[in-house]
This record gives structure tokens, sequence and C-alpha cells, in this order.
DNA sequence: TATGAATGAGCATTCATTCAT
DNA sequence: AATGAATGAATGCTCATTCAT
């Protein structure tokens, strides 16, 4: 059955995700993640050729969806302060719905694993906002700095705070994440 | 010989922390720590009770570096904005004068060690910059946010961009450091 | 398969069994008593929590094969000194058909685990003979000392004589063994 | 200073004895040995060979003093009766004074060590005593019975309730002393 | 296709022994 | 002669992976 195949490996990568965002890549052994996908060890390995390729797919599934998502808040139409609130507000709001995939894609990324993987992301993850960020610049509303500076401005605080939120050290609610970003795009624009 | 027993303590210490950095707290066998120390494996257990000791030494000693450098940079006597842009580019240039060390420091907090450990780090390290923030929100020349909002605003973009420079994405040098602790500076002042 | 299952966890306990009552508890390396049962190292881990936990089992196993062995021999209906013959005779007879076991005993009451084990053991096992004794003295065939004594008195010699036995020491056939639980009787009878 | 070297040669067996008949051979580290004998850890190896040697030369003390003292008990001219509770009781209450010596004796006879050393040791301890029972059996007070039965029958409760009592199980005081040599003369007796 | 029992390489840690001082 | 820092072989145990069912 197609649909059952598809619900087994669904299941394997959501609990797979889910331990690895809350014990670490080398804290999850593959037993922990078949009994809480409710299969058998070996089933595993009928999806994923190890468990190396088991954590690539979920990095791609989780790094898909944020891109896809994040593609979609951009409107090329509206101002680029406008825009710019709006890509890191869903930005933010997006990061702190998906707590398990933020933290999975942290430890991903601390891992062997991420360090390669980690420099083709960035690229593809930029081509939207090294072009946003670009406009921004060249319709001088924006610091001419390198784009790689632009981003730690505007990433590197939602990324920061996301972070402080999931350990509960501040609690971003909608008006706080307005805050944030409207005081980020201060360091961005000129 | 003292010299001689500081010696290994400090090639433990100094390999494990590059190992860790590279590969993880799992990822890193205690042979390969004491390989690279050029010791014995036994060696190790002269020094420290346990692998975990080890890296809670080796944390204490890399956090109390960090904290001390920090503290040095802060001038009570300077005008807010000038003690921002000294404490922050002091800071990004720490960072990127200890690769090793900022890199083990990211491992320590994602392990389950860190866990606790963070949060009373924090709190630690908050306090000259709470004082500091505080004043100038005081001043009214800070932007009357929540102290972890102004951190995030003001450290995220740091990390970001260090871990950047570290992967080899940017390169930072003097003039682009400044620019950067000069438009976080935007996004926290008034 | 069922009898699959029992029989290697059947197989470790005995290669354990065997190994400790020859080269005691410390000496037997896990992976010594894996060989011998002929089986991978981890698949004791999948029938006993630990090393620990194994001999454990083993003893709970001997132990209670000799009580029930023991138990059977009894018998209320017969005169004192006829029951102390027979219990005696079973005993050593049971003891010198098991030597692994009587082997194993020793080794683990040797141990730290049996330090404490050995006084709970002992009380249960003495149960059935400290009633058959309270009869002989009640009944004024068997001398009025403490149980401990009388116990001592009749297991001591048939313990230390076994062990000459496996030793190689001394032959004890069907003969010898009725010479010395007829000899320990005149120690206990009044 | 030859006075110097016995003095530390003592100490370490001293140490030595007393921690093993408290933790067994395997779980006393040479270090600790040393640590109680007040010397360092190399300096055992200027006396002994290795640990082995150590054991075997603590075991060659303790058994010699023990025939010693008991060969002393013996007295050709008494009566075979008057001499076996003689013998006995001063053999109880010296394994009694001599607690550590004891128990040391039944872990080193346990070890892989005492397999071999037994049926030696047994043999030259026996050579009075078969002396003596040979005696018993001629003049006909004594069961014509193999030597080793007689052993078993005479030390076999001795060792087992001098067993019982450094166990806490019992209390032998004289009296009970008396009582328990005085009934196992019953049983090798005629 | 799905399973989970079996496996053994790999890890942290201990400790008898050596040897430079 | 005495020391104890240094060593690394050896051990108990874990867990990714395989394969017979």
């Amino acid at each position: 059955m197609e649909k059952q195949q598809t619900d087994k490996r669904a299941a394997i990568m959501q609990a797979a995700m889910e331990l690895i965002a809350e014990q670490g890549f080398h804290g999850t052994p593959t037993s922990q993640i078949a009994q809480r996908a409710g299969i058998g060890v070996g089933t595993i390995y009928r999806y994923f050729k190890d468990k190396d390729a088991l954590i690539e797919v979920i990095h791609e599934n989780v790094h898909g969806t944020f891109i896809s998502t994040f593609t979609e808040s951009y409107d090329p139409q509206l101002p680029v302060r406008e825009n710019y609130l709006r890509i890191f507000s869903t930005l933010t709001r997006l990061f702190i719905a998906n707590p398990y995939e933020i933290k999975f894609i942290e430890q991903f990324y601390n891992s062997p694993y991420g360090i390669a993987k980690k420099r083709a992301d960035e690229i593809e993850c930029d081509k939207p906002l090294f072009a946003f960020f670009g406009q921004g610049i060249q319709q001088q509303v924006v610091k001419d700095l390198p784009f790689e500076i632009l981003l730690g401005l505007s990433l590197g605080p939602v990324l920061f705070l996301v972070r402080d939120h999931q350990n509960g050290f501040v609690n971003l609610n909608d008006q706080l994440i307005a805050d944030i970003v409207s005081a980020s795009w201060d360091a961005v624009k000129r």
C-alpha cells in the first residue's frame, strides 16, 4: 500500500526529528526512534539507507518547508520597509511555531553533517533575500553593506531571540516580535 | 616538576577543546584527545575525574576568559554610545580571535550539560550588560525594550556574523566590525 | 521462536556459572562468557540488564534448585534420626552432583553481592531446618544447643568434605556419605 | 637501614591483608594498599615482584603462623580426647582472634592462586593431625574412617561456625566453643 | 514488506606496572 | 632506596546495522 509506506516513512521522520531536537543526534538511538514511531528497528532501514541518510532527509524536509514559507511572504510589489517587516515577522513566527524543527536544524548544523551542508543551504536560502537587500541598497533605503552583514543584522537577532524564547528566557508575543523587527530595520536602513 | 604537570593538564584541555569544537562532545573519543595531547589515555584521568569533568573545566576556563575580557572593555565614565561601540567591537574581536573557544561554547550549550549551565551563565554574563542597557534607557538614548530584546538586537548579529566569519562566508576586518556594531547601535538606540 | 530465546538465555547462564565457578566473578570477562555460550557479547545484554543482574539471576536459580530439592527430602512423619540421615545424605549428593553450582554459590557469597544476600538466604534456608532441629530438641533426641551450632555441626562437615571431594582429595561414594552423615548425627544427637 | 626495610615490607603486607580480607583480591588496587601502608605505589615493587607475589607471601605468612600455633597446642602425652578438645578449641580461638587472616585465607583459596596451593597446604597441615587421628584409631577411641573424613567432621564445624561468628550470625564465647568441640568429638569418637 | 534478535566495533574508564627523578 | 606520574591493555556496556523469519 502506497499510503501505508508514506505513513511509516513520515512517522519515522517525525519521531526522529522530535527526539533529536530533544536529545541531540548522539543521544537518540535508532531503537528509540523506532519505538516512538511505532515500528520495528529494522523498518527504518527499509526507508533510509542508514541513520545519516535519515538525518539528511529530515533536514532537507524541514529546510524546504522553511524556505517555501519564507518565499511566500515576500511580495516584490511592496515597498522595501514593508517587505522587511513582513518577511522577518513571518520568519520569526514560523520559527516560534516550529520549535522541534528549529531545534533539529540547530543540532544538525552543529553536527559534522551540517558543516558541509551549511554553506550550500545558506547560498540557496540567500537567493531571495539577496535580491531583496540588493533592491533596498539600489533604492538607497538600505545601508550599503555586504549582503552577509545585512543578513546578520536582520536574521541574527531573530535567531538569537527565538532560541531565548524556546529556552523560556523571554516570551515573544506579537507586539514584541513587531518591536524586534522594527528595531532591526533601524540597523539595516540607511 | 610543577611545570610538567601544568603542561600536561593544559595540553589535554587544549586538545579536548579543539576536537570538541570540531567534532562535538560525543564525536570526540578520549583516545583521540590523548593522541592529540601527546599523552596516554590513562593520563587524562589523573587530571580530570572523567570526561564530563574535563569539559566542565574547559567551559569554566573559556567562560571566565570571555567574561573578564568583556568586563574590562566597559568604562562607566564613557557615554552610552561610545561604550556600546567599545563593548561589542571588543567582544566581536575576542570571538574572532578565539574560534575554537567559541565553537566549544556553542557545542557545550547544545549538549545536555549546557542546558542547566546556560541559564546560570547567561544571568551572570548579563549582569554588567543589564546595568549598561538600563543606564541607556534611563538616559533615553536606548529604546525602552526588555533587556533580553536589547541583548538579542546587539549580540545576535555579532554571534551570527562571527559564525559566518569562521565558516568563511564573510571576512570580518576592523572596518566591517565597526560597520556592524555601528549598525546594531541603530537598532538599540532611540 | 520461544525455544531459541530460552536456549540462548540458558546458554549464557550456564557459561557464566561455569566460568565464575572456575575463575570467580572478577576473573570472568563478559567476552569470555559470550564466547563459551557461543553468542556475541551484546546478546548478554538482551537477556540481562548487566553483569550484576546476570549473576543475581544465576544465584536465584541455583539457590532455588537447592532449596526445593532439600525441602522435598524432609518428611515430618519420620523419626528425627531417619530424617536427619535422609536430609543430609540427599544434600551431600545434591552438592556432589552439582559441582559448578556449589562453586558458584561459594564465589557469590564471597563477593560484595553475597554479603547482603547471605543473611537473607540463610534465614530462608534455615526455616525448615530450624523447625526440624527444634523438634529434635523437644523430643530430647538432639543436644540442646543453639540452632546455628547444630547447623555448623551438621552442615559444616558436609560442605568441607564436598569441597575436598571436588578438589580430588577424597572420593565420596555412597558408603562414605552414609558414614559421614551417621558420624555427624553423633555430634548433634543427645 | 635494615629495620626500615622490614618495617615497610611488613606495613605493605598488613595493609594488603586487611584490605583484601575486606574487599577481596580484585577489589583492592595496589594504590589503595600503598596508601594504607603509608608508602608510594612504586615501593611495593621494591619488596615484591608483583601483586601476585605479594599475595603469595602474605598467604605463606598467615599460613605459617596458623600451623605453628596449632602445632604447639598438640601434646602427645595427653589422652586422645583431651588432645582433641585442646587442639580444636585452640584452633577455633585462633581463628576468631585473627579475623583478617582468616578472611584473607578464604579469599586466597577462592582465587585462582589458591587452587594449586591448596592441595600442597592441606597435605602439610594435615601431617600432625594425620598422626593424631592415626593414634586415635589405633587406640580404638576414634572411628575407623579415612583421615580426610575425620578432618571434615572435626574441622568442618569449626570453619563453618567461625565464619558465622565473623558474619555476626552467632557469638562464639568460650562455653559455646567448648560445646562445639565436645559435640564434634562425639562425631569422630568411636 | 516488516520485524526484532543478534551482532561486534567502539567507547569511557580502571589499574598493575614501569621508570625518570 | 623511594616515589608517583605516566602508561595502555583490558573490561563492561551501547547501539547502528544486518538478516532469518
